[in-house]
DNA sequence: AATGAATGAGTGTTCATTCAT
DNA sequence: GATGAATGAACACTCATTCAT
């Protein structure tokens, strides 16, 4: 540790690092309280860092959810997407795709939450021909469909399904229902998934 | 008489009814904009009553939105639960409840809305006591394990994902993923959770 | 006096009267700093209100400095517009209409002061078709053209002149160059400003 | 030699110069937007160089505005003084001093908005024994009437009555009302303050 | 019981100024 | 000298709540 570190410790000289210390202390505000119930003196308090400080790097706090909230996202869709290109089936790919969420669960229930309940604000507002999620798993069961590796059934009612196994379970963890880490669930809810997809129906053949 | 009086005459404007028109007109406007995105002001100007009038009726905004929250919560589960007590085996019990969960989407979205962005707040505070939809899944559970239906699984994890299928098909719904009554999903959504459920890990047993 | 307004007066309970305090506290203390100068606690501190108080008649600081500052230079307007329709010949439109400049500013300085200083900011969000001073002093010199009273000078150019005459003679005594009341100074403007009328130059005749 | 050098040098970027452009810069955008309308940010944006970098030149906002207002001030106060100094009579000087308005009006508008917008705050700030423009004009009365070449009138009255006329056809001009340069009204500005002045009523004498 | 203006604490944001580099 | 990010005290404005009528 430098001695300039350790000045600024002690002695709460400017603030560095601001960016990735707002950035980090709003994730975990907003997955506790919402965004709405996080105010920017929150956030500052929290990153240790003056309330003006955060203007430099987010023009507000709109903004600062919305790009916390769209980087968290698409990047969890590019990386389902790269765990896709890496699986040659359908079976495989939805197994790596629910393991995938939980362990990034497990690694940061923070940002999981977030995304969960920021959700409804922000979704809207995040591009969306962007690697989504939701688009990783379309593409798998279209591609899985196209294979003949399962049915034809609509992929977002597939996607649906697939989200909702995963996803309600890591709420019911969040809401204290389930305890310990959630990656051993994933095979067991990939199986799930996997069987529930079998079970859809079909859409109509145009023959 | 006053000049009030003489307006309220003229125009037959009447203040009755003010508790269910204010509960109504909150629904609505927490479904589309979230419950902080609403004011107090917003809520008595769509329900057409003064401000201060709903205060008579809540003790504040948060009370007003737990108390529909709450209502709406526990009635769905209250209806859940009559209706497993009508069907004797599990996979009906199952059927008509995500039956009814469409159902329930279909007649009110704005309710169902409200219930799903307003949980994260204001599930913490609904006693957990009374019967919510996650209790009356997790006794059909454990009745279908009991009768020997399903295998023996984890309650909460069934129910996670049961909820989670239905749930998230109607947030596809409401993210205009999906269009169309969500009624005719249920029997295929129904097959789907059972299928799920049967590929679930059963618990190792006490013996 | 009421036993209520002696209540309020003790007490400091409900304010009344918001609209017209707050207004005439603005324009003295605009007046003082200008509006910049001037924060909404300031004002609402001078009027003995809330702040909030404030919102419920003005939709901001912009609406209520442009509102007072219309309202105020309107009727100015309005008022010489009046005078010069009481006079039929120019010389005694011209002397009533200095005189009332005069008379308003030994009334009300703050308000003549505000509207000196503010004119730069405020003046372009003026309805132009409405009754200014300016509108007013054109039009009568317009009138002494048309009758042969005056020569054919530009009406904008004689109205610099006579609104210059007075106007910066209200600023000298503003900054304190000069003291006592300004009526008595008014025959002695309205001649200098006759004389400078009569010695501009007329515009070219279209012939 | 460090990256900023190198920057530095690739792009020959110089920061010589930096109160000078900072002071223009200052004047133009003070002129456009009143000096509360602009922000340090705005000025060092305007100017090409790092808010920082203003501080080495003036100890802040306000003295930035208040220097840039008396220079300017003061200037013109001094070549009014000088122009009547080359003049052996009153009336010369009274058409020299206002020929000097209107040109230093063409040359520079902003310079010439920018003080009249901002004496209401600065010019109680200038040093009132220095070489004011109302001084010089001042002066040129009393020496004309010590002369014989006016009557006795008081001269701030004076002074009032021939800076109005000038400065309200200024401000006309920056208002849209008139167009074209302003010298060529200087002589009709020139006759119409003569004759606004003779008109003017002579103090008592003491005799 | 209902009204709606007043309250005042709290919000997001701006910006003159400071300072480590 | 110059830089530009950080500071922190304003600021205008919102809104849940109160209360005289």
């Amino acid at each position: 540790m430098s001695e300039r570190s350790l000045t600024r410790a002690k002695f709460n000289v400017r603030a560095t690092g601001v960016k990735d210390r707002v950035g980090r202390a709003a994730i975990e505000l907003f997955a506790a309280r919402g965004v709405d119930g996080v105010s920017i003196a929150d956030i500052a308090t929290a990153a240790g860092v003056a309330q003006g400080a955060l203007y430099r790097h987010y023009r507000g706090k709109d903004e600062l959810a919305a790009k916390l909230f769209a980087e968290a996202y698409l990047r969890t869709g590019s990386e389902l997407a790269t765990i896709c290109a890496a699986k040659p089936r359908f079976a495989e790919r939805i197994e790596a795709m629910i393991a995938h969420f939980c362990a990034l669960y497990d690694r940061d229930a923070a940002l999981f939450r977030f995304m969960l309940i920021a959700q409804h604000d922000l979704l809207p507002r995040v591009n969306d021909a962007g690697p989504t999620p939701v688009a990783a798993i379309e593409v798998a069961l279209a591609d899985g469909i196209a294979a003949g590796e399962i049915a034809a059934i609509a992929p977002p009612e597939g996607a649906a399904v697939i989200m909702g196994i995963v996803l309600q379970t890591a709420l019911f963890h969040i809401y204290g229902r389930l305890a310990g880490p959630l990656l051993p669930h994933a095979p067991a809810l990939a199986r799930a998934a996997l069987a529930a997809i079998g079970a859809l129906t079909p859409v109509q053949q145009r023959s």
